[in-house]
Formats: structure tokens, sequence, C-alpha cells
DNA sequence: TTGTATGCGTTATCAA
DNA sequence: TTGATAACGCATACAA
């Protein structure tokens, strides 16, 4: 590997000249600089980060923290999202992008810190983590950076991105409503999620404001999980046979309320209609083409990059941040 | 930040021995090992990667060079698939994963052998990336530990992983003709791509053993993009009526055939059956679900990354590695 | 069993 | 405008 002393040995000049002619400092003479330049590329010469990360403690390098990376996870293309947005921007600056995630803690006992701390890096966006997760204290109590996506908790140095759920799950609601809908089931997500709560306040705030009761037994909560919601809604559809739609906290449990409907031979729309969240990319395949809150994860990752740099650079940020979503009428639901 | 200097101070030792302790070397004495490590728990101490890469040289780096990463890409969850897989072997041995494009590498005129000089990178796990690309070339000509996913090319020091595409498109074929099927029509992808010729000459190789003729007539090229496929598709069907089945190279592609025999009138798989390639999420929830070729993206990121490792090591490996592929029987294809 | 000294490749400080 | 030298944090050859 060729490193700048090679290249100060063959231009004749100090490692000092070299290093301050390829970093394009201007109290280097031109015919020099150049020189150097010409030298480098002619030996392939390609700077090393460990070496440069070791001396300007620059940390140039931006972490994603998921909850895991499953075999059978990614369905819902969320973590693409984040990625390929925080990647983009990343790479436009000249930042790297690096994982971890909380399996891989658990299984080395690493905390999160200790992981950020390890690989210098500036700052990290966390996606997925719970919000009783020991290490996410420590590392929200931290001085790093941190953007924690969908969950708003105050920290030394964080900042949130979500879209805004309340009004999210309202938009839901009312567009049930606005096609004729009054018995209005949810399916929710995890108990303990933030998102869960705030996309029930929608709900709720949704059916209040429209001058519908809302019913505690008519919300059922299914962690997520397309099997959940096929049987828990299956449950809420039998015993509760007024019901004409559900607005489901997630596409994937959107698609198992669909299966729970077509089981007990119900037709979506027709007996019962149907609206997701997130808008997955099974969302547009589905059959019925499933209408669905569309959250725009690529631009989600992407703010929450240029959140990170700016506050890896000392800038204010705002400490939490709304982006914005839509509702997409497709195929599931109909008018009653 | 504790570096072992510290440790070093607050023990009383040098921080050779300190090295040497956190190392877990056996040439320290048990009782100083014991107070080291305790001394390092209580200063919160944590390595400096950076420090380490210097010094050591290791290369304790995987990449995952990819074509790109695109907003809207994803949906066939390939990548999450290897790079999932990739990080799940990485992890339980203490590797890291950065990501690469080809996007950043046209962006900052940066080639790949270049980044992973930069990144210290043991080696790198390519997907997606053209055979004609000049960095790529430069890549395998190299030194670095290089696995090709899909892709066969001699190289320096590289490997490459796939299924038998070949066998893979023949299981297809061979099964629509088990489907009473005598004019099966192919939708293919990418001209360029390799595994493009593989599964045509599959598809070929399919017929010939059944007595059937192949037509090249009955062969069209969609570059792997539903769009595409749907307008090729569509004047394929309208040209060739007699033609009740349609192997497509990628499930998107599939999705965009069943689409144009929607649009033609025609039902699936009543009218004409069609089978995928790849078995991606949407398969399984389209309507009608999918029959498909499925591939374990995870298990070749895991087998890549394996096969990395080793190649790193410097052991021997396997030039070309098969996996298993599986055929998936379901909707969209019905006995003639 | 432990310590001294050296070097990894780079940048930064200071002096020339 | 340039160069000598130190420093970053760590690992290792060698000496003690």
């Amino acid at each position: 590997m060729t490193t700048i002393k090679d290249i100060a040995k063959k231009v004749g000049v100090s490692v000092t000249t070299v290093s301050r002619a390829l970093n394009d400092y201007d109290d280097v003479s031109l015919v020099t600089k150049e020189q150097i330049q010409a030298v480098a590329k002619e030996l392939n010469y390609v700077p090393n980060r460990s070496a440069q990360n070791l001396v300007t403690k620059q940390n140039k390098t931006l972490a994603i923290i998921l909850s895991g990376l499953e075999p059978e996870g990614g369905k819902d293309n969320i973590v693409y999202g984040l990625l390929a947005g925080m990647y983009c921007y990343a790479e436009s600056i000249n930042y790297e992008v690096v994982l971890f995630t909380m399996s891989s803690a658990l299984q080395t006992e690493k905390t999160y810190v200790q992981f950020c701390k390890e690989h210098n890096i500036g700052g990290a966006v966390l996606n997925g983590i719970r919000t009783d997760d020991p290490y996410l204290k420590e590392l929200v109590d931290s001085d790093l950076p941190c953007v924690l996506i969908d969950v708003f908790i105050e920290g030394k140095n964080t900042s949130s991105i979500s879209i805004d759920n309340v009004q999210a799950a309202k938009d839901a609601v009312t567009y049930l409503i606005e096609n004729g809908h009054r018995n209005i089931g949810m399916i929710n997500g995890r108990r303990e999620a933030a998102v869960s709560e705030e996309r029930l306040e929608g709900y709720a705030e949704g059916l209040k404001q429209n001058n519908l009761l809302y019913k505690d037994s008519y919300v059922v909560y299914a962690d997520f999980l397309e099997k959940e919601a096929y049987e828990k809604s299956m449950t809420l559809m039998s015993k509760y046979p007024e019901i004409t739609a559900l607005f489901c906290a997630s596409d994937m449990m959107a698609i198992g309320a669909i299966k729970a409907a077509k089981k007990l031979g119900k037709k979506v729309p027709r007996d019962i209609s149907i609206v997701g969240f997130d808008n997955i990319p099974i969302a547009e395949y589905s059959s019925p083409t499933l209408t669905t809150i569309g959250q725009d994860f690529y631009a989600m990752g992407q703010k929450a990059a240029k959140q990170l740099v700016k506050m890896i650079k000392g800038e204010k940020v705002k400490k939490r941040v709304l982006l914005k979503h839509k509702l997409l009428a497709r195929d599931s639901v109909s008018m009653l």
C-alpha cells in the first residue's frame, strides 16, 4: 500500500508537505502541489481512514442501530428505506454508514455506546429499539448525537423524527367515516410502542370529532404481526358483527385482517373496509389493494442523517421533526 | 475517552501489560490480569478500532458493494436478505459490515478498490454490479477477496455464489410442462445479466428434454422491470395466443405479466399460467399468489460472508458455490 | 511475568 | 513555503 511517505520520497519533499498538498492547503506552492497530486495518482494513493481517524478524532461515520436483522424481516421495507435514505445523504458528504443491532449487542454484551465509541461513530440513528432497553437509556444519556425514529425521548443530545401519527390515524378514521362507516374497530400494534399510543389517540380523536362513541372493546392489540392480527381481528369481527371497518396500525396487520375477513366469508371491501398503515410494497399488490397511510421512510432516513450531521457539527436542531404522511386511497375501503 | 494508558496508570503497570491482559494473553499473571480487567470495566474502557486497525493491519470489516440504494428499490427484499445474512455471520465473529454503492462511486469518482483500501476492508460481497463495470474489473484483478453474487468471474481472489439458475429455470419450465402446457413463453431479464443467460438456457433445456420446440419468438427481454414486463408480455400474448404459460425471470416481471393478462381479459391461471423467480415478499400476497422459484438470499448473504472470511484468512475456498433453490407451487399455475 | 521501545499512517505544532 | 517532530491509541519484538 502506498502511503504519503512513498509519495514524499518520490517527489523529494517531506511528508508534511505531502499531507498539506493532498488536503489542498494553500500554504504550499502550486508547483509542488500539482507534482504531489500527480505522483499520488500515479502511485494509486488512497488515504488510510484509520490513521486519519486516529489523529483527527473526526467521526465521519454514522451508525444505524436496529432491533435486529431477521431472516424473515424486511418485508415492510422500512429498514431498507431508512438505510437507503441515510446512506444517500451520508455519501453525498463523504460520510460512512455502519450497522449495529440489538441482537449483536446482546450477543457480544456490547452496549450501543461501546459500539459507537469503538468505531468513532459521530452519531446514530435508532429504529425499532424498545424504549425500556437499558442500552438505549445509556446512549441517550451520553453526549453522542442520536436521532430516534418514531419515538420521542428527551436526551442529552437527541432528536426525534416521525410522521404525525396522531393526525395520520385521525386521517384514516376520518376517511372511513366519510365513507359512511360508524362502527370502526382498531387493530393496534405492540402495546408498549409509542406509535401505538399515538395512533390510538388519533383513532379516538377521529371518532370524537365526528360524534362517534369510542369503545374500548373495539380496540385490540396484535403486536404488529400478521398472524396475531389475523386471530385478533377474527375474534373482533365475530364478536361485534356491527363493525364495518377496521383501522390497522400496520399494513402487515391489515393483511392479516383481510385474511380473517375472507375466512369469515366477508368480502373486502364490500362487507368490511380496511385501512392499513405504512404503505409497504405489498400494500399495492395485495388483493384488494390496500388503502393505507403512506410514510416515506427514505425521506425519513435522509432527514435523520441530516439532523445527525448538524448535531455532530454542534449546530442547533429541532428536537422533534414531523414528516408528512399521505392517505393512499386504494381498494380496501368502500362507501357504506 | 479512556485508553489503555489510563488503565496502566491507575493499575500501576505498563501499557504493554494492559494490552496483553485485555487481549487475554497467558503470559500475564492472573492477579494483574483480573485487576486490569476490573479497572478497564470501571473506567468504561473501549478499544479504539482505528488504532487497532492501524497497528494490526487487520481488516475485520466486510463491505457490501451494491449497484445502488434507490428510494423505490428494495421491493424485492434481495438487498435486505443479503445484508441481514452477511451481518448475521459477521457479528458472530466480531466483524463489521459497511456499505458502498456504485452511485457513490460515480459521484465521488472513487473506485471500489479505493474505497476498500481506504477503509481497510478485508473483503467485499458484490451484488448487482454490471459485469462491464470497469471498477469491477479493477477489483477482481486486485488481491482483495471478493464474493460475487449471481455472476461468475475469474479473478485473482474471487469466488461466486448463486443458485443453479439453469436447473432452477428448468425446474420451472418442467413444472409447467407437467401441468400440461406446451406453448410456454419466457419473459427474461436484462440481456446482459449473467443470470438471464442461464435462465434462458434452463428454459430451453426444459423444453428440449420434453421434446418441445424452442422458439426465439417466444422469448422477450424486460430488464427485470414490472412495467417493461407488462408491455412485453402484453405484446407476446397478443401475438401468440397459443401461449398458455409464461416463465418470468423475476417475480416483479411476473407481476407485470399478470397485470397484462388481466388487461387482456385473460384470467390467471385459468387462461394463462405464470411462474416467477426469486420469491419476493409480494409473491405470497399477490393475486393470485405467485408460483415461483424460491431463493434464500439470507442464506446467500451468510454464505458469502463465510466464504469471504475464509478467503481473508487465506484458506482455500470453492471458486463457485451453488445454493439450493426451491419451486414454490402456489396459485398462478393451473393444469391445462 | 513484566517493561521498554518501536511503528502503524496521518495530521498538527512549531520552527526554519 | 517547507520540514522536523510529536502525537493519536494500540500491539508486538525484544529485553529484563
